[in-house]
DNA sequence: ATGAAACATGAACCAAGTTTCAACTTGGAA
DNA sequence: TTCCAAGTTGAAACTTGGTTCATGTTTCAT
């Protein structure tokens, strides 16, 4: 789908080069630039050990190890394990949807739309496959970021095709139901096509998709 | 949404032998009547402890004070943590099967199998919240048995589109892609109105999503 | 140049929960 | 009825990894 979890709440402004994932506890901010480095550099790491361990299986220890910090220098900047979690959910999130979202906005009409949120969405996961794995794993560690992001996503998914409606380039009674059934199709081929199989023509499977979303199953004779 | 094979014992009430979800290690196998009473008990506790907590949050200990066992116990039947959640997830892929199939299989064409295919599965979603919650883990913490589910699941859908394409029912060029869609689809479904929305029409909810998928989102004049 | 605030360090602490174990009880076949 | 394999028990050993903290270093405004 265009941008699967996150929603990107009223994000912190963007400022510094840093905010965008800044802790949620403001007295943890980094005021200097060594802190900045310090913060991104725990923030890349954890990154990669999320998206490789799984929430679970990955370590402070194993995010300071690779950020080259000390471990007690994690607590400068997070509070916990689920902290910079819930940072990197966001923090991802918004660079999914910063993806999708131009691409989308320039196709000229829904059903394009549609098909080139898909096909940006399925390369945007082959690109990132941790990033998609850490989105998904919110639903256990971050339930709430999980949820609003889907219901903010399928959202803007359903206000898209109420303005596709409204210009009569889909039939008129689109809603919600649609949204979620095209956001959930949206995703499960991102599963089997952008992360599971790598070979796979991803144009190909977009163009599919969204002749069946455009046409339907029945059999034109 | 369906599964492999192995007969499940429609509920609890089954008193009869519990093969369906022993454990893949054989000398941890029920020799007496009292042995599968309690392996029983073990795994409905252990249903509810992880739909309830999730995997990590869920203990041992936990499973074995709702089981009304000792903690010691459930080393007799299981290796770890890890065993019974996939044994969970086979039984319960299992019975998710068993509810879906029979009644997909007697739908009169293929269009109307999915739309019975997803009103079933939206049913059982809705009664069996746990289920959902385990199999959905299941991509974080036994993602063999995860993708072995949702790639059997899957393949039974193509199959069922091919032999409708067969019988001129639907599109002949219907294959993996759309299984894969309409896969997706259910699951976002099933999470929305099953899970999420206690209040929403189930059959509303497949009946709009089936004339979609039937019809597409093309205008018709 | 200087000192106070910010930052870095990593050994040690500690809670939580998994796993083990040796003693004890039960069931059912002979 | 007997007897032993199967099953039960729960306290305690053991692991693991998150978090703390006292101490040392760097930054930067003045």
């Amino acid at each position: 789908m265009d941008q699967p979890r996150s929603s990107a709440p009223p994000g912190e402004g963007s400022a510094g080069p840093v905010d965008t994932a800044a802790p949620g506890n403001p007295d943890k901010a980094p005021r200097t630039e060594r802190g900045r480095r310090t913060l991104r550099k725990l923030l890349d790491a954890a990154a990669i050990e999320f998206g490789e361990r799984g929430f679970h299986d990955a370590s402070i220890s194993g995010i300071t190890r690779r950020a080259g910090t000390a471990l007690g220098s994690f607590y400068t900047y997070f509070d916990s394990k689920e902290e910079i979690f819930q940072a990197l959910v966001r923090y991802m999130s918004e660079q999914l949807r910063d993806h999708v979202t131009p691409l989308v906005q320039a196709a000229p009409d829904e059903i394009a739309a549609e098909r080139v949120g898909l096909e940006s969405f399925l390369r945007f996961v082959r690109e990132h496959k941790e990033i998609y794995r850490i989105i998904d794993e919110a639903e256990f560690v971050d339930y709430a970021s999980y949820r609003r992001h889907y219901e903010t996503t399928v959202e803007r998914m359903r206000q898209r095709l109420e303005n596709g409606a409204a210009r009569g380039e889909i039939r008129a009674d689109a809603g919600e139901v649609h949204a979620w059934a095209i956001a959930g199709m949206n995703v499960f081929l991102g599963m089997r096509y952008g992360l599971w199989d790598e070979s796979a023509d991803i144009a190909d499977v977009a163009r599919i998709a969204n002749d069946m979303l455009a046409n339907g199953l029945r059999r034109k004779d």
